[in-house]
DNA sequence: CTGTTAGCGCATTCAC
DNA sequence: GTGAATGCGCTAACAG
């Protein structure tokens, strides 16, 4: 290896095809035609074009590739509330998976639930000529989705069905995950029972909501108004809220939590107070079999929200359906952790 | 074949600053300058060219951009092995995080801890020209990162240093981590203490068992080579490992897990037997608080470990940095949750 | 089987 | 202040 300064700052340009082929004493087209495989390239020259594409480190540009080609850029957006998130990060791998799968490498982006953001990362995925875009919608309207913005790049909305927008989407089956939950409840032999919602109602939410309220409905029984809370951002508010509930005049003996943290703040109001609650929350958790206390909670997949996602994507992005926006509804199942009451 | 902008209306390729520049009457270069905020564009073209724009919904292609202007993509590679996870998920967020911040956008890949799938991924990556990369290494060797394949494109690697390979590190005080732990349990009077480490040893699984050794060795506590055991991949598995461990004729009163996933068979056990033992784990585990045994656990933030690799390679991008590889060290906190033996 | 020409969409350079 | 050439790295389409 010669390291010469000249050579040294030469390279720190990559090479292209020209220098390749100068190097191997041919033409541009033949380290193309190398370079893809072509048959119809001689053994000799193909094997000196090798040569010299090892000995010069060479990559093929992509994006020139693509320029020339029709514009195929191989690559699929994601745009997601939040990375950090163990659901979004698990419906990511799903979403991975697949675009692997085929070929397509992934750009991903998160919007940190603001509208504002989404639309900033969603124009700028357009501009950098993504074949398909899969989001986890940050608000409850899609309108900025719509529209000529997209220059007919393909859109499958996750978690959230499209609202003022023609799109596929692929949900969770919160309503009948929740009206399980809450039926459960009910034959188990509770009356007082609490919903747990979130202050920033999505759509998700309000169909959990929805669910419980129906699986109740079924039973005969109606929701006190003051049993149904929702908790702010934080958990230290969560918990605070969680508080609030159980300090009332006549508490609830069950609480049905719409996700993940609202679970994880009844769970931690029963740890502190030692007091008998029964909980069923909305989400799986991985370590809930290790609780002190017994919960139950709705599941789904995320990994598997993602991987059809991806897969409606593709289906569209190939072009082999029609225009009809489609969905997709996971199924959740319930699952106990800890001694449960078995229905009477 | 030319496009004439009543065709590039119906067709589905996206208009090009020819289609703009036509539809407002004045020449591409007009319209490249008003969408790159040039001053001296006459405000009365540049309200045209926006309009334009606008009714077209035109979006400018950043390949072709990048491609004259450079080669600059704007591009953050980043590889991992396993999305799923939530340490390398949060690890993604803090990169995701930084590299928004400097306007770049990520593009993600997961190895699964397959070193082929590693080298293929970062050969994409590299052909995408991205302009810096982020891996978080599968096996112990990274040597394929290093040679003119990379053709001057920089590399942080993440929660392992460079092996093989001269490039910037950071890493997790994996060492100092499993001191503290191994030198707690025993001023806690523990004198039969193992060690679950992995069975597939990466840089990690090493370096916290050296520390797991020295701490004791510095209390002089020598191991019983039968009290270090490793689990294979599986969560069953797991549980196998620690069963043979605590059915042995002399089992620990105590554990020190090296990942999470020991930590969880150790409770596991403790859980279904009902037996005493004294757990400490490598890696946070959010829920801990509300097991149903007291865990001690050593932290860190994964999503720090992601914000400081993408910084340095920030700087490599940016080339304010001379060549010598640096090595930055994320410091480990013990937590205790549950009531936890004081030591004497 | 191989090389030449032309152009993908955009921006640098230089005229006007 | 604006526009016409020219070329970024690559590849269809057409020669040879």
């Amino acid at each position: 290896m010669t390291r010469d300064p000249a050579t040294a700052a030469a390279s720190r340009q990559p090479p292209t095809m020209r220098d390749v082929a100068a190097h191997a004493g041919v033409s541009p087209m033949t380290v193309s035609r190398t370079l893809r495989d072509e048959p119809s390239v001689d053994r000799v020259l193909r094997e000196r074009v090798l040569a010299a594409v090892e000995e010069l480190g060479y990559r093929r540009n992509d994006w020139a590739r693509g320029l020339r080609g029709g514009g195929a850029t191989g690559l699929l957006g994601l745009v997601i509330t939040n990375l950090g998130n163990p659901f979004y990060s698990q419906l990511a791998t799903g979403v991975e998976a697949v675009a692997a799968e085929a070929g397509l490498q992934l750009l991903v982006g998160t919007s940190a639930d603001d509208v504002a953001r989404e639309r900033g990362l969603v124009a700028g995925l357009v501009s950098r000529r993504v074949e398909g875009l899969v989001v986890v919608p940050a608000g409850t309207d899609q309108g900025h989705l719509a529209g000529s913005s997209l220059h007919g790049v393909p859109v499958v909305l996750a978690t959230s069905p499209a609202s003022g927008l023609a799109a596929d989407a692929v949900v969770v089956d919160d309503f009948g995950g929740a009206r399980e939950a809450s039926r459960r409840l009910f034959l188990e032999g509770h009356r007082r029972i609490a919903f747990l919602g979130l202050s920033h109602e999505t759509w998700t939410g309000q169909e959990r909501r929805r669910g419980f309220t129906a699986g109740l409905a079924e039973c005969g029984l109606e929701v006190d108004p003051e049993l149904v809370v929702t908790t702010p951002a934080g958990d230290h508010d969560a918990d605070t809220t969680l508080w609030r509930l159980m300090s009332a005049p006549r508490p609830p003996t069950a609480v049905f939590a719409a996700n993940h943290r609202g679970t994880l703040a009844a769970c931690r109001w029963v740890r502190s107070t030692g007091e008998r609650l029964r909980i069923i929350g909305f989400d799986d958790i991985a370590t809930a079999p290790l609780f002190a206390m017994p919960v139950s909670l709705v599941g789904y997949s995320p990994a598997e929200l993602g991987r059809r996602a991806a897969e409606l994507l593709l289906e569209r992005v190939r072009g082999d359906v029609d225009d009809e926006p489609r969905r997709v509804v996971v199924a959740t199942q319930l699952s106990h952790h800890g001694h449960v009451d078995v229905p009477a």
